[in-house]
DNA sequence: CCTTCGGCTCGTCAGGTTTA
DNA sequence: TAAACCTGACGAGCCGAAGG
């Protein structure tokens, strides 16, 4: 099987995954219906539902009517989980739309005649609603809302972005730039400079670096009072203006301005951003002073550095929403495991209380 | 040791959805 | 309605296991 064969098999497996899990509530939905409503699934509580081990008062579950039937999960991780109340019984699918609506799939024509026509025309409607998935955010802070073991999708930072280097966290910045070693340079105009690196901790990563701008210095020009070492063992500092402040360790000139030289101090090079930058590092042009195409060229690429790097976070933030919406899922299959297992013991008990002693 | 395979993660693109 | 956001799809790369 090619590499790309693969991957589309193992996307398959996860597609299948998640419709078995439906059919697991009932088999009776039409496939296209089931797939599409598969993100829908919502844990029940005995908030707005009949608690199904209340009803049936399995032996042992110490649950009253009325109160939510709890559930203790062994997940195959050693995870257990407290589960209330997990599913209706009077209906035999109960799937939530993306705007919470109920609705009942598969056996309202069967069952009631005078609303076939209505339910006709609801179906393309409920076809529309549920044609596609919302996201996982959403998914996920519906269950989470009702089951206290699910934690909760925060809608603007969850607690690993309050500990992760995330430039999304930052300040808005004037200019982000990206250095070939990954590091993320936020610079707000007149302020400072923040370096997030993406590989450690954001604390760690995470330098301040204090600009003065003295008298009236050259357009883009900025003294950088401190700088951070890189990777490779040289020091770079950047600047507005579309040049790359890079140390050189031969010569000896002053940083600020390249104007004197200082015996003490480090010695750099300003360096045209497209011959000496590194890879991966965008310059930013002031706003408003884009004029010549080159101008206009590299604001063009500095936003679509900063949409990439957007994007990078999204796809990052929505992997981790995927993988939580799956061991949702299959927490849910734990549960729904459980309580077909008490239901059918539940089942015999009662065909043994009320069959008929022939002998 | 080398190759292959399977699994996983990541970055990017495209297109749909949501929001201001 | 444009911008921002979200997510499926795809390709690339890395890693460990298995087999020759």
């Amino acid at each position: 099987m090619s590499k790309c064969g693969r991957k589309k098999y193992i996307k398959t497996n996860l597609r299948q995954m998640t419709m078995e899990i439906d059919s697991q509530q009932d088999g009776s939905i039409p496939d296209s219906v089931a797939e599409s409503e598969s993100a829908h699934m919502q844990m029940q509580t005995g908030q707005n539902s009949i608690p199904t081990l209340a009803q049936v008062s399995v032996a042992g579950s110490g649950t009253g009517r009325g109160s939510p039937a709890v559930t203790l999960v062994q997940l195959p991780s050693g995870q257990t989980v407290h589960v209330q109340g997990v599913f209706q019984t009077p209906q035999p699918s109960v799937i939530q739309s993306p705007q919470l609506q109920t609705v009942q799939v598969a056996t309202i024509a069967e069952t009631d005649e005078s609303a076939e026509s209505e339910s006709v025309i609801d179906f393309h409607k409920r076809r529309e609603i549920l044609s596609r998935r919302p996201s996982y955010r959403k998914i996920l802070n519906e269950l989470s809302s009702d089951v206290p073991g699910v934690p909760k999708i925060e809608e603007e930072k969850s607690e690993e972005e309050g500990t992760s280097p995330n430039i999304a966290a930052m300040a808005v910045p004037t200019s982000i730039y990206q250095t070939s070693t990954g590091q993320y340079i936020a610079i707000a105009q007149g302020e400072a400079i923040q370096i997030s690196n993406p590989g450690s901790d954001g604390v760690q990563g995470l330098q301040a670096l204090t600009m003065t701008n003295s008298g009236a210095p050259p357009p883009g020009a900025t003294i950088v009072q401190y700088a951070t070492q890189s990777a490779d063992g040289t020091q770079q500092f950047f600047v507005p203006g579309s040049q790359v402040v890079v140390q050189d360790e031969e010569t000896e000139l002053a940083p600020s301005h390249m104007a004197a030289t200082t015996g003490d101090m480090p010695t750099y090079q300003i360096r045209a951003p497209t011959t000496a930058l590194p890879q991966g590092v965008v310059m930013a042009a002031s706003p408003g002073s884009l004029h010549s195409p080159q101008q206009l060229a590299e604001e063009a690429t500095r936003k679509r550095e900063l949409r990439l790097m957007k994007n990078r976070e999204a796809a990052k933030e929505c992997r981790r929403r995927k993988k939580e919406y799956v061991k949702c899922l299959e927490s849910r299959v734990a549960v729904l495991e459980v309580q077909n297992k008490k239901l059918i013991e539940e089942l015999e008990t009662l065909k043994d209380i009320y069959s008929p002693k022939t002998d």
